[in-house]
RNA sequence: GGCCCGUUCGUCUAGGGGUUAGGACGUCAGAUUUUCAUUCUGAAAACAGGGGUUCGAUUCCCCUACGGGCUGCCA
């Protein structure tokens, strides 16, 4: 077993962290907990183009709030191998890309993004589909393996842009053993001249997270499979700085595709399906747009968490429901699957009416406190209580609790009109009137006497239960569906359950 | 286009040379609760196609098809 594992979360800071991020976060915090190691969250905002203001914060605040917090890194106490912010670490670099150079693995080059464009559309026009500066083409450009020593002297101390650029072999094999897809072989051929060094004096995440990892002393990399392609190169980086003997294991992760069609989840999917693909609320700074997140939409962090985990991994059991602890024992790379997986906004529900189910009356009700407040509901909490455990098991968040049982604090304003509709009549007048009658010599109002109650009265009027149970509801309650109907009105208690049927049958006749 | 990765019910997946190919979500149907939006039971539902290898392939190999990722001085 290796020991001294230290994973890393390097996400980079051009907007909120969607689901994909915080799977990939997941994973490594699962596995970094399973193995005894280490989880760091480093900031790659080498770009500083596509900064994004509250970005950062954002992605803290949001490992928080699923409780997979880093032990080591930005936001999260920094630790022996900071900064953890590449903009930070930016004297740090240069030097191995010097290095590099020394060593002819990498090399100058002084074109302009002119240049580079106009080389590509030539190479286009030639019928080469995918143009690469490469082992072939960096001899018809602008660099210090084209340029004589003291031109590349010259433009170097008069300031001129340039970058630096790998020297990538002509043709070698490269090959890595990928913990989730095995043997990947690439040649190099294949792999054109990445910068690795950009003329605003900024690495690229290529340079970047080599060094870095390097530095922080990363064991394993577990990332997304959109870096799958850059591997070999990073591999190759390893090789020429010379620390393959320490290269960490990489793990590349399936994607999550959108439900519909093909591709990748992306950030727009989720307004347009319906479903977060954020986990909090996200407010764009520029454009001032909302996105909502799974927190806002009343999802327990456990539960977005135990549906991510399931999203391309599998313990080998049939169970589905983990807390983070279980998560913990039973997580490994090695069954992570190869393939993406469709997130399936659905079976996120489920997942959240499991974790609802398995909460306490108690907990329900101090979670649903607010909302009762701001209401102006001021009730007993063991009333309270009583009533989320009947909701409990309607209900897939806390925040329907109030429109599936909002009669319990006060009387319904409407009446279902499909019920009314199929089963207002005469008979059933009759029978509420009746039943309204019975009640209210009833000495207990326990749900076993008022359904003895009900029974007894559709038999003398030889009613079937089923022709008015319904109705009865709606006159209570307004809705056509809910708890076990006798509970509410025990719960309800004689005196408003009585002037409900009154209200019912004062108000029914003239409605719909 | 090129390179890389992938392909078991609609979806997430288990399995793995000989299985009634298992589970979950969803769907549908019955039951029960003499209502329902709960619960229970049940059903329909899958190995992309073609070649090998093999006594036998869904499982191993190859090809094809399809899907995805990458192809920036983005990460």
């Amino acid at each position: 077993m290796e020991k001294n594992v230290r994973v890393r979360f390097a996400p980079s800071p051009t907007g909120p962290l969607h689901m994909g991020g915080v799977r990939t976060a997941l994973y490594n915090y699962l596995f970094a907990k399973k193995m005894g190691g280490t989880f760091i969250l480093r900031i790659e905002d080498t770009d500083q183009t596509r900064f994004v203001a509250k970005a950062e914060e954002y992605i803290i605040e949001a490992l928080k709030w699923c409780g997979i917090p880093a032990a080591e890194g930005v936001g999260f106490g920094e630790g022996a191998y900071g900064p953890y912010r590449q903009s930070e670490r930016k004297h740090m670099y240069k030097q191995f890309a010097d290095i590099l150079i020394e060593k002819e693995h990498a090399y100058y080059a002084f074109d302009t993004p002119e240049e580079l464009e106009q080389m590509r559309e030539n190479l286009k026009k030639a019928g080469v589909a995918a143009p690469q500066y490469n082992a072939i083409t960096r001899h018809s450009m602008k660099n210090s393996l084209t340029l004589s020593a003291q031109e590349v002297q010259h433009k170097l101390e008069s300031g001129e842009p340039y970058v630096i650029r790998l020297k990538v072999p002509r043709n070698e094999e490269i090959k890595f053993n990928d913990i989730i897809r095995g043997w990947v072989v690439v040649q190099s051929s294949n792999i054109d001249d990445k910068v690795l060094y950009k003329s605003d004096g900024m690495p690229t995440y290529h340079l970047a997270n080599v060094v870095d990892d390097y530095l922080m002393k990363i064991t394993h990399v577990i990332r997304g499979e959109e870096w799958l392609p850059s591997a070999p190169l990073h591999v190759l980086l390893y090789r020429f700085l010379e620390w393959e003997e320490v290269m960490p294991r990489f793990a590349h992760l399936p994607l999550i595709l959108r439900p519909d069609g093909n591709g990748k989840l992306s950030k727009r999917d989720g307004d347009r399906l319906g479903f977060p693909v954020f986990p909090l609320n996200w407010t764009d700074p520029e454009t001032g747009e909302n996105s909502t997140g799974y927190k806002e939409r009343g999802y327990y962090p456990q539960a977005f968490l135990n549906m991510l985990a399931l999203l391309g991994w599998n313990p080998g059991t049939n169970q589905e429901i983990f807390s983070l602890e279980e998560l913990v024992s039973a997580f490994s790379l090695e069954r992570v699957s190869k393939s993406g997986a469709k997130f399936d906004p659905e079976k996120t529900k489920w997942f959240n009416q499991q974790y609802l189910r398995r909460q306490t009356p108690p907990q329900l009700a101090q979670a649903w406190m607010p909302e009762l407040i701001e209401k102006g509901i001021n009730a007993d909490s063991v009333f309270i209580e009583k009533v989320c455990s009947l909701l409990q098991e309607k209900a897939h968040f806390i925040n329907e609790f109030w429109s599936l049982g909002f009669y319990f604090f006060t009387a319904p304003a409407e009446y279902d009109k499909e019920v009314i509709k199929k089963r207002w009549n005469e008979k059933a007048v009759l029978f509420l009137e009746t039943f309204h009658n019975h009640f209210l010599t009833l000495s207990e109002s326990s749900s076993a006497e008022i359904e003895a109650t009900f029974k007894t009265i559709c038999e003398q009027l030889q009613i079937k239960p089923g022709e008015v149970m319904q109705l009865l509801r709606v006159a209570i309650t307004g809705l056509g569906g809910g708890p076990a109907l006798f509970e509410i009105i025990s719960l309800l208690g004689k005196q408003e359950v009585s002037n409900r049927l009154k209200m019912a049958l004062d108000k029914i006749p003239s409605y719909a």
